[in-house]
DNA sequence: GGCTTTGTTTTATA
DNA sequence: GTATAAAACAAAGC
């Protein structure tokens, strides 16, 4: 699921890749995809258009065009962006050999943008909960991005807070980027129990979380995401973050750093796993 | 075929 | 009026 550091990878990779290329064709086999506009209006928009910038807020991400407008893109649960040279075929998308033919998550192609240097941007998207769409400003009412706020900052979010901290930190409003997965992971290296409310969290508490947060997201970058479901980098190539993973979806295995069996809870409707011996609530 | 998956939005409640 | 919680929604695999 892209959260933080899945976007920032395939933002990373566009603009190493895309700047400066031009749209010139755009093809859908789910045109409910594109918000706002018929998908009709969006390709006039698009085709064309130079793309100038790259950018990331949270999850979203933002392709400046130079006619002053912003292509976003929200992956959602199981989208991800591929940079290639299929072939159309009989109304089909051959992909090129390699790991946007050898793996089934690159296969569900669902909008394929192509650019005048003969490459193709390509969405897929299993479930098709992708959103899509031109916007003029990117005033978003998100909180903060996490690796861009310092502590000071951090902490005084918490003022007034009362919630429980893992859907706290799951509120994109509160802060920007951070998912059901990455939540659960800061949580257990804090040694915060996810349904702990923000309020009795003291300096100590929240410093650890801070400082996990930064780690692990910047350390998933530096490990190209996680896939352990749908996500893959530019190429279709998988991240590693799922490999260090120590409780999501590890629920019945033993925490690491106890012994004690992981526990699976039902948390504003998203499975939260954490230990219970070192994530005790106060 | 009901349950699960997640991110976001909408509705309800305190 | 506001913060929080709960429910709804999207599609598809099992």
């Amino acid at each position: 699921m892209p959260e933080l550091p899945e976007v920032e990878i395939i933002v990373r990779g566009l603009r190493k890749e895309v700047i400066g290329k031009t749209f010139s064709d755009v093809w859908t086999d789910t045109k409910k995809l594109v918000k706002q506009d018929s998908f009709e209006d969006f390709k006039r928009k698009l085709i064309g258009r130079k793309i100038v910038s790259i950018g990331r807020r949270g999850k979203n991400i933002l392709i400046y065009l130079d006619n002053e407008e912003i292509l976003l893109i929200h992956q959602k649960i199981s989208g991800h962006l591929l940079l290639g040279k299929w072939k159309f075929e009989n109304n089909v998308w051959v992909p090129p050999v390699g790991p946007l033919s050898d793996d089934r998550v690159n296969g569900y192609l669902h909008i394929v943008f192509s650019l005048d240097d003969g490459r193709q941007i390509a969405l897929s998207d299993q479930r098709k909960f992708a959103k899509i769409e031109i916007i003029k400003d990117v005033n978003f009412d998100l909180g903060p991005e996490p690796l861009d706020i310092d502590f000071n900052s951090f902490k005084d979010l918490f003022k007034r807070k009362k919630g429980k901290i893992k859907q706290i930190l799951m509120d994109q409003n509160f802060i920007a980027g951070i998912g059901n997965i990455y939540a659960s992971e800061i949580l257990y290296l804090s040694n915060v129990h996810p349904e702990e409310s923000a309020n009795k969290l003291d300096e100590k508490d929240l410093k650890k979380i801070y400082d996990n947060m930064q780690f692990i997201l910047k350390e998933s970058i530096r490990l190209k995401g996680d896939s352990f479901s749908d996500f893959r980098d530019l190429n279709g190539e998988k991240g590693g973050f799922q490999n260090i993973m120590k409780v999501y979806q590890k629920n019945g295995k033993e925490c690491e750093k106890c012994g004690a069996k992981i526990l699976r809870i039902n948390l504003g409707g998203r499975g939260t796993f954490f230990c219970p011996n070192c994530q005790k609530k106060k």
